[in-house]
DNA sequence: CATAGTCAGTTGCGATCGCAACCGTCAAGC
DNA sequence: GCTTGACGGTTGCGATCGCAACTGACTATG
């Protein structure tokens, strides 16, 4: 008769596992006032000094259209993120930090990045780097790395 | 000026793996009507031969207690899954498999282990144990496995 | 017993999500 | 310059989730 510890079972680890990073980070978020889609809008255009489509921010974050357009929404209402109007096609919207949405930018990528080392903190070097090396594997093999998306 | 490229970011990165391997399998669960706490019902069912109660299945998943308690409802909607009076304490409510139950198990387990197989396949197996190895670090720093939880 | 605190499980509620339908815009073919 | 199809972005809707409040049952104290 089969059996499955469900523990050793990896998608239910995988989900487990990031269930609990993201609730370590969810204090950092509150704090500004946004949550997880948020934040992937507010690093993907911090991560360039042009404005980006908000198309951009889905293809490079692998986030369903929906979530990033309603994350925009309000990101632009705190502030954060203006909306723009693109002169080449009037279909993209694009998308610029605020002054103000900077500083939150540079505000919590610190916070966020001694979290996510606090939760690693656990593993040797040789596993962190193990882990990242096995991350990119899964993520290619599922083909969730572009050089187009990493390119911009 | 400080950067982060979000695909390099961890809780980002399990965020976006657990969603793919999650998806990967939910057209199995859908085969049987079910879905994912429904399946974590199930294998922990399936895991043993005599009844377990409603809360043994949320410390062993942990999973919250309101989502297991509505994958039961729908487990046994379906015939899949009976409820049992406790004798020994009428607080508890001790689960056990249908045949049906034990059937379905039976037939959906291996469905999922191929699956996880080959989202797993593009690991040498040096990287699938190495994998194994830091997500049990991980866990076991995060407090997410325990004797008791294992030991049932 | 009587009371208070704890525990197992359920449920109402607000928030979130993904899908699909939709709107306005662009591009290709004729 | 129409028509058709594709594309960027928004939104309505149904489903799901976690929290917190609740019910009923156990337990410890006096």
């Amino acid at each position: 008769m089969n059996r499955l510890d469900l523990l050793g079972f990896m998608p239910f680890r995988l989900n487990r596992l990031a269930t609990e990073f993201s609730n370590a980070l969810a204090a950092d978020y509150a704090r500004f006032g946004i949550d997880i889609p948020e934040w992937r809008v507010l690093a993907t255009l911090g991560m360039h000094d042009a404005p980006r489509s908000a198309n951009y921010v889905v293809r490079c974050t692998r986030t369903h259209k929906s979530r990033i357009s309603r994350a925009v929404g309000q990101l632009a209402a705190l502030g954060f993120v203006e909306r723009l109007e693109s002169g080449d096609d009037r279909r993209e919207i694009m998308l610029q930090l605020t002054p103000r949405g900077r500083e939150v930018y540079e505000e919590l990528l610190p916070l966020l990045l001694a979290r996510e080392q606090t939760l690693l903190s656990c593993l040797s070097p040789a596993q962190a780097s193990a882990l990242d090396d096995i991350l990119l594997t899964l993520e290619r093999s599922l083909d969730l790395v572009s050089h187009k998306n990493r390119a911009g």
